[in-house]
DNA sequence: GTGAAAGCGCTAACAA
DNA sequence: TTGTTAGCGCTTTCAC
């Protein structure tokens, strides 16, 4: 095997320069358009790829974007920043950047635990994604490196994030249309941004529809939003013998089916007896019993979108920070009787 | 801010040259324990951390670890492969590399699907997760480079796998000290090396105690290992109004979820009617209901192996050829009666 | 528009 | 055991 062509290579074949290639090769300076197709043909013909870390060491950028998840988001059962994850590291191909996914612990403690590619200074930019501790959000800003957060946020921090009001909208509507009035919330974890936000919606839809919100109709004590959060916050609404509602709105398709499952237990039919709605559009909520109705979101395209946003920051090295929110649309399915009848 | 230390700054400060520091950095060649302490001293005190991209040059290593994925094991809903990876990034830093990870379609279609890393020449070593079309790992073989197999095999390449024939022993020793004759099994892609191995002891198991295989115990045709294939395997076997089995081994615990909805959806009672066991220990098994008994494969502990194994390889240089093989325990829970009555 | 030359931070012969 | 030196392959001024 001959040795791996380099941008010399490449000049001598073109007869022209080292810089001349690297020009074209960086879409920088002016170059004529006829040097610029010899060039790329060449490129084409001898399969030549610039080397990374020549490059690096050269222009001190690594092309690397670091991709930080806290571990718990990571090994959750469902794949839902792992979609996200596997957007961007599409999306990164594009633009010639390599993905260096990292898991950290919700909060910093020792110094092992710290991405490797923070210290050494191995990214040009930190993609986080999922709720983490304020901690590693400032260790991070002080590296004064691009920042951008995905479905999370943090004041100052550029983000991109789900339209969390746009779907609790939607899920409201369709409950209040349905003829819906005691319509129920089961959250948890409530302090991160996608549920408030969701909470919040709910209860303004409640509230412009002319209905009191009921204290007894909602749980948003549970510290997490996972199935058994779900069962335990439904339970809570149970406890109650009277006025209880006669749909859900569950925080997310984890908590729905943990809802679900509670209500099965214990003999209530949905979507007969009561209707429940979920959100995230998550695989489990496909094959629930019944088929759970939710919001469905682009997370693939989120993590693309949060790519080419760093890609920006990056070569842009302006500091305008930008809050981008994602369109998400309802997807109807059994758990909430469909046309409600 | 100033500017960020180099190995020239730890060289003047300890009043040696940079050869010194380099040596001491990469533990190679013979420097005196004092000169070493001086060194690693100053580097502590100065935080300094080599450039990736300045070694990478000059070393012709990259100090990358190319991890690579099919996005059908990346998205499924368990975190089985996602699991092996975080343990193949945990014990990557302690090796100080960096893990690329990248999905690919199931076998080589476009060049757009290649990682780029391949080409790009920017790995020292490839580990492959899960089933993956031959053509990838014939393309990858060409490269040149070390690789190593998780949870598959192919002639002539390393791999790290499953005790599948233990776990199945352990599985049908614990059916047939039950008492049990009749044991089914519910498998799909029984090319999969995995299920294979699971299905041949099942059948060496029954044959040791005795007893003849019966086809209509069995249903393996599935192309699959999903949810939906263990619910349509069981209900092939459910077609049959007689010599049932009492007990039924899936070959993974996605079909043994599926098996338990369908026997659920039947009336058909878990474990009293009939005893259900899977494989893997995935998280889903333990909120499944009955929660399913199973067999623990060491997830996190595999990704690690496969990064120290790998790191050996791209030292050592040597071509040996090893097929490691990590354990595994039965995990008893109530779809099978546990201590069988 | 293009070329010449310097140098990014490190490793690896080889010399001492 | 330590120092000197020559690059690794690329980008980036600065000339022309």
């Amino acid at each position: 095997m001959r040795h791996k062509p380099t941008i010399r290579d490449v000049a001598k074949k073109a007869g022209l320069s080292l810089s001349t290639v690297s020009l074209v090769l960086n879409k920088k300076g002016y170059v004529s358009e006829l040097t610029k197709q010899k060039v790329l043909g060449i490129i084409k013909e001898l399969d030549y790829h610039p080397q990374p870390s020549a490059r690096g060491l050269a222009s001190n950028l690594s092309g690397n974007i670091g991709f930080i998840l806290t571990d718990e988001h990571f090994s959750q059962s469902e794949p839902f920043y792992t979609r996200i994850f596997l957007g961007s590291e599409l999306e990164a191909r594009k633009h010639n950047y390599y993905i260096l996914l990292t898991t950290v612990g919700k909060s910093i403690k020792q110094s092992d635990g710290i991405p490797r590619f923070l210290f050494d200074n191995n990214v040009d930019g930190i993609i986080i994604a999922g709720k983490i501790g304020t901690s590693w959000i400032e260790y991070i800003s002080k590296k004064n490196i691009p920042l951008l957060l995905i479905d999370y946020v943090a004041p100052h921090i550029s983000s991109i994030n789900i339209d969390n009001k746009a779907g609790a909208d939607l899920v409201m509507q369709h409950l209040l249309r349905g003829g819906h009035t005691r319509i129920g919330f089961v959250g948890g974890d409530i302090k991160h941004p996608s549920v408030q936000e969701r909470y919040v919606q709910y209860r303004n839809m409640l509230l412009n529809a002319g209905i009191i919100p009921h204290k007894q109709w909602e749980s948003i004590a549970q510290a997490n939003t996972t199935m058994v959060d779900g069962y335990e916050a439904t339970k809570k609404i149970y406890s109650h013998n009277e006025n209880r509602p006669t749909a859900i709105f569950a925080a997310n398709d984890a908590m729905g089916i943990g809802c679900m499952r509670y209500l099965a237990e214990k003999g209530i039919k949905v979507p007969k007896d009561v209707a429940v709605v979920g959100f995230d559009n998550v695989e489990a909520g496909l094959h629930a019993d019944p088929p759970l109705t939710t919001v469905n979101v682009h997370r693939e395209e989120m993590g693309g979108l949060a790519v080419r946003r760093m890609v920006e920051m990056i070569k842009d090295k302006t500091v305008v920070v930008t809050k981008t929110v994602t369109p998400v649309e309802l997807v109807l399915r059994e758990s909430c009787g469909i046309g409600l009848d």
